[in-house]
DNA sequence: ACAGTTATTGAACAAGCGCTCAAAAACCAC
DNA sequence: GTGGTTTTTGAGCGCTTGTTCAATAACTGT
């Protein structure tokens, strides 16, 4: 019921000066160096080149920008994540892929920074139920995602009919979680290929 | 060659009048449940009853003060970990009961606080070397703790002569670490069990 | 009671925080 | 160019931060 076009259009306005999304990776590449806390408004200016007030105009607050940040990351994650499951015809291998890949990822030196996911996890959801609650809904599309794997998997002989899909999926996530902890202490990559290794053998059976 | 009494001791000064001890403990429930960052001196005031002077005069300062808190903290978790482990006659069997006691641990209100040391993990392992050092050297002991718990289990037969107990002990804290991580997402029972039963499954082979 | 020593107090500091807003600049249709 | 609209600017708001220190209180051995 509402018109696009009302009876007034005589003048246009002056549109924005930076793409939203140029804005965003810069300040998600603070907000993960140093956490949601430690980054400040001044951080955000240096890195993003807007001044406070149009910060303030395109995104409400800090944590609303925060809040676009964990969607553009945890939906860039994702569709990493997917493509690295497709890369392998078989899914068993598709997954070791993956686990392979969060374990390369970790020993570079960038990888000491986590995921930003996890990052936001332990340092926020217990005090803003809506981070928590995004955070959740990314964790399960990034589960959900494995589940189908493991199902694949499953369907194709490759891991015992007797195993259950569901469970695996945790115990993968939770796998993955660890590695993100881990990585803050540069762990060797004998340690990574531990976890890797007996992450394989447990779906293995 | 540094002598005990000196030629002067007329007088003895006022004895401090608290215990360092509780002063800590009150002082690590406000960095478990805000973090150290959003744990501000006046929260510290609040909980230890202490004034700002005579908090930097025990500790010199908020970091220093986190810093004997973590090890307060490292130490009892884990005499913690290690009564638990004994508690059982089989070594297999008391890992299986350390990890049902996190996953325990988990499933209460205080749970989601998660484990202090992985929180401090996560928030300023990147930027603060000498708490980083730190959670290491707690990290490690844990797993020499669980290691030994798993050579013992090995020479009892209790997991196969092939396995790696080294791997397997990174291979459980990893899965302890992820533990810490979904604690904060209010994780099901049966999400907590999934990783149980699973990591039991990979010890065994 | 006194002298000597240390502990405690709590107001105050400079610095930094997230955030605002009136003024100025930039853009588009005409 | 002009008028109408929106964006951009950046100084500055009130507040909180970690920390300090001179003054005061508390305790002990004589």
């Amino acid at each position: 019921m509402i018109g696009k076009s009302t009876e007034k259009d005589q003048s246009m306005p002056r549109p924005p000066g930076f793409e939203r999304h140029d804005v965003l990776q810069k300040a998600t590449q603070t907000f993960w160096e140093r956490g949601y806390g430690a980054t400040s408004i001044s951080d955000l200016v240096a890195a993003t080149g807007l001044q406070p007030g149009s910060i303030y105009a395109a995104f409400g607050s800090k944590k609303g920008m925060f809040l676009e940040v964990l969607d553009e990351y945890g939906s860039f994650f994702l569709s990493e994540v997917k493509s690295t499951l497709q890369s392998e015809a078989s899914s068993l291998a598709a997954i070791r892929a993956f686990l392979e890949a969060v374990a390369e990822d970790t020993m570079r030196q960038e990888g000491a920074r986590g995921c930003l996911l996890v990052n936001a996890t332990l340092e926020m959801s217990q005090h803003e139920p809506d981070i928590a609650q995004k955070l959740c809904q990314h964790s399960d599309k990034l589960r959900l995602v494995l589940l189908e794997a493991l199902s694949n998997a499953q369907d194709a002989g490759e891991i015992p009919r007797g195993s259950n899909p569901e469970a695996l999926s945790i115990f993968l996530v939770n796998n993955l979680w660890g590695m993100r902890v881990m990585c803050r202490n540069a762990p060797s990559r004998q340690s990574l290929q531990a976890v890797v290794d007996n992450v394989m053998k447990a779906l293995a059976q």
